[in-house]
DNA sequence: TATGCTTTTGAAAATCATTTTCATTTAGTC
DNA sequence: GACTAAATGAAAATGATTTTCAAAAGCATA
């Protein structure tokens, strides 16, 4: 799963006519090996833990590159850091945000999914991507 | 309705002990006579066009405070400017936005509020809030 | 109405995430 | 190996937002 993840990342970075460096590709390991929701911040630190001389903007860069090959997602809560996550190909999760603890619980629903085709279909809407957050305690922060 | 809000705004004040003051009348009157999906900018401009004395530390702060109260909502799209929108009570909507013009279509789905209902019940997720924003073409841009 | 205490304000400075600049290094090509 | 353009790192710049702080204003009380 992650070599296809590498792989289609570098098919997009061939087509893009983008060249291969040392650094896209310890970026690209490390972040393939992290969990949900990363922000650019923490995966700096993973990355210049064991590649000290990578730099801050690098990552930032090939984060955007990341997100526009497909393989992540930018998500926005209300930290003030932009975080991405993992993009799983024909799968889509949303987000439960507690806001006691800041913990994330992804769910899927397909019943939600398709509610919004119908609804973008009545508005004419051709939809790229969307995004559901619902907000609120979870069960221990609820007590 | 403007009323009533501007006497819930003022209950919540008088709850949390803030004062009075004119800045904030006139922010509150501005915003109020606005519609959705103002950036803290735009309503700045807006405010110093009829009030140049008033400050632009003040506009984010009285914002702040309007959220505080469940007057406005904050909401996050992606160019990196926070927007306020108006909350009514008992409803929700929303958002199509389309990443051709930036042109926010909203819009309600009973069903997709109560299946998320059930979610957080099968999560054990006490729901304060929530966001739905699904991204792509309107019927303009597409074409 | 004046007094005193505290909140609020405006302007400017500070902050913080992110982006840009630019000189240097590097990948891919001849 | 040499050339050219892309990629990098470090530092500076940017832009939204927050904080600071002295002055102004609100509110209670005399």
């Amino acid at each position: 799963m992650i070599l296809e993840k590498k792989k289609a990342f570098n098919s997009f970075a061939a087509a893009k006519g983008l060249r291969s460096t040392r650094q896209r590709d310890i970026i690209l390991d490390i972040f393939l090996s992290t969990h949900q929701h990363i922000s650019v911040e923490e995966l700096y630190l993973k990355v210049k833990s064991s590649n000290p001389g990578i730099g801050q903007a690098t990552v930032y860069r090939t984060l955007k590159l990341f997100a526009e090959s497909g393989l992540a997602r930018e998500i926005l809560l209300h930290d003030g850091q932009t975080r991405y996550e993992h993009v799983v190909a024909g799968e889509h999760h949303d987000h439960l945000v507690c806001t006691g603890c800041n913990a994330i619980i992804e769910f899927e629903d397909e019943t939600i999914e398709n509610l919004q085709k119908d609804i973008a279909l009545r508005h004419g809407f051709f939809i790229r991507s969307h995004k559901l957050e619902i907000y609120g305690l979870c069960s221990t922060c609820r007590i």
